[in-house]
DNA sequence: GATTGCCTGCCTACTAGTAGGTAGATAGCA
DNA sequence: TGCTATCTACCTACTAGTAGGCAGGCAATC
């Protein structure tokens, strides 16, 4: 079960912290490989090209949120803990700056400019993302927790939209509080008023 | 009155649509030489790294916008008018492509890398425009225009969140009518029901 | 059981091109 | 004259990517 990480899982999780920290043209090969140890051709040996390197990062992330998302709806008790939980888990990637910032929200500001198989890539996480909350939502209206002003889908891209926002707020003015500050009220108003 | 304008400013202009595209990353002296027909050297000669640059490109377009708000909160006849004429600004702009995002929020998710210069500027834009949301919000709840859950400066953040998450949704999905079916919503909730 | 050949992973050494930036000449203008 | 804006020509450092080699593992063959 314990497996030590391969180097191109190592080769792929630099990258992405570079990249949350400065986007897809923010980061090298040669920063990658003094960050390892190693050479930089042989980072073309796992990825050939860069383009092709940041794909399948994109596909791992995109995997490993739906897996993730997937996991929460089917274990958190109800829809308002899987919301809960969702806004937590990147609550505490921002406050311990562990990923302070989620790939695709940052990949997505680049969109233009992004090779055609990364932006793709990118688009299907907030296509995903919207998926999830929005069965999150229609689940929550069912069992009478929430109470929503719009369809669920209007809803579910208000949501992302205030969390991605919440995290360029968090980094803009540098305060990691900020984040969960925006998003909590946020997700509380769609609740039904306990009586 | 009207003048043509100036290299410097045909530079700033160009480099802020470059950014806007790619980020503080994503284009080059070379770019902007190309874009406007002259050499790579007399760019230096306007501003001599590309720190400063962009640094005075952020200056301007803070000072841009500051003027801008501060028009509007004059102008306009309420402050719901006064927020309407804000998120229909950027809904224009995304909607015709002329700039369809905001450079201070572009740079903010490169914020860890960015020079010093540029990050403190792209900070302040984000207060300005977050003390421009609260004075609004403010002046709407005293004239009974607005009703809030929260302190009006909660709810400035919040909905300067939503905006620029509606912006990033807008360009991940590459539909521009998401902005404002998000950010509408947002601000219409915000109003005290018509009786 | 040794030999053969292939595959993986990494290496050194290199390419062409681009990055930001500089030095110094020139042309026009006050 | 001196200033401003531009130019040509260049620099160094770095970019993504390539060529070719080498060590070790694995597996079929002799």
């Amino acid at each position: 079960m314990k497996s030590i990480a391969s180097t191109s899982d190592k080769i792929l999780d630099i990258a992405q912290s570079l990249i949350v920290a400065g986007g897809y043209n923010g980061f090298s090969y040669a920063d990658i490989s003094a960050a390892i140890g190693i050479r930089k051709a042989s980072i073309h040996h796992h990825f050939p090209t860069k383009a092709e390197l940041v794909a399948v990062l994109v596909e791992r992330y995109f995997k490993q949120a739906q897996a993730g998302l997937q996991s929460l709806r089917e274990q958190a008790a109800s829809p308002a803990d899987q919301l809960h939980f969702y806004v937590n888990y990147w609550h505490t990637c921002i406050r311990d700056a562990s990923q302070p910032f989620c790939v695709c929200a940052m990949l997505a500001g680049e969109m233009q400019m992004l090779p055609d198989e990364v932006a793709s890539r990118v688009r299907a996480h907030f296509q995903g993302l919207a998926a999830w909350l929005t069965l999150v939502l229609q689940a929550g209206v069912e069992q009478g927790q929430f109470r929503l002003d719009k369809r669920p889908e209007e809803q579910a891209q208000m949501l992302m939209a205030s969390v991605h926002g919440a995290m360029l707020s968090a980094r803009a003015l540098g305060d990691p509080g900020l984040f969960i500050a925006v998003v909590a009220p946020e997700i509380s108003r769609l609740r039904v008023p306990a009586r």
